[in-house]
DNA sequence: CAAGATTGAAGAGTCAATCTTG
DNA sequence: CAAGATTGACTCTTCAATCTTG
């Protein structure tokens, strides 16, 4: 936002909640991807990957577990194929549908990865947060999620 | 993250309280993305309007006023004067240092723009909000932010 | 026609290199 | 040499267009 030019149309509580959101996007989030890049990755892309270490999914599902576009998908896709970290085979039931599937390379990047991305979101937010306050947290975001979630505006074109 | 592989590094609700911080990146922010390209502008360039709305800045100020890199504040920069929305000027006490200031089109735009804005940052976040909830929200959220705002870890290259 | 998926172009972000001034 | 700032190349994201299958 800035703190809005004509005064205040948030009011000072709002305005540190709407601070902090920020500052995790502006400096939290750019700090994990910190991380990833070392290993060649986005931190969408281990995302991915972490999600298809638990079972093979059809990419639309995909897609939606991580909120993604189905195009933004597909470019991500492409690169993790051609090093060999998913696979990708036609649906038996669905001749429209593919599903993806982790490799062994993959696999082992995202148990490379996964020790330092926890201490990561450790050291940048719970490790400062007590129990109580991390619930509370858990509590207030969970409504964007909701609400988010279920909203007509997104979609890939 | 994607709910790790073997287990839970993450308890339920830090799990849940993570789980509403991608959430917004994932959705919230580009809702207000949304938001601006019809102005033809992107979520950070309001806020260096909107920074810029208050007073003349310095481009280092500007920058880590939004906790932006000073290239990516170049860029933006170098949009926002082709526009004609800010104009820059040498810095009369410092020669290596340029004052940046908005001109009166870049005020009317980010008029224009800011009752959408803060109705956006509303209908995402503080309208589901109990007031106590928004406090503990901020109150947890100051933690990141002192922690990552103080951090060696940034800077340009 | 709707759903699943892919592609290419354009815009934005990051990083490294560079330039200038103190 | 450090601080302020800019640029170019490369990557990632978005959007619109397209293709195929149900």
């Amino acid at each position: 936002v800035g703190r809005e030019p004509e005064g205040g149309w948030l009011n000072e509580t709002e305005w540190q909640a709407w601070r902090g959101l920020i500052a995790f996007a502006m400096l939290g989030l750019p700090e994990l991807e910190r991380t990833m890049r070392p290993h060649g990755l986005v931190h969408v892309e281990y995302g991915l990957l972490a999600a298809l270490s638990t079972r093979p999914l059809r990419l639309s599902d995909l897609a939606a577990t991580l909120d993604m576009s189905q195009s933004r998908l597909s470019h991500r896709m492409n690169k993790l194929r051609e090093r060999g970290l998913v696979t990708v085979r036609p649906c038996a039931h669905d001749g429209r549908s593919t599903i993806a599937e982790i490799t062994e390379e993959g696999r082992a990047l995202v148990g490379e990865i996964a020790p330092q991305h926890v201490e990561d979101v450790r050291r940048l937010i719970f490790d400062h947060l007590q129990p109580c306050q991390v619930k509370a947290l858990g509590e207030a975001l969970a409504v964007v999620a909701d609400r988010l979630g279920s909203c007509p505006s997104r979609g890939d074109s």
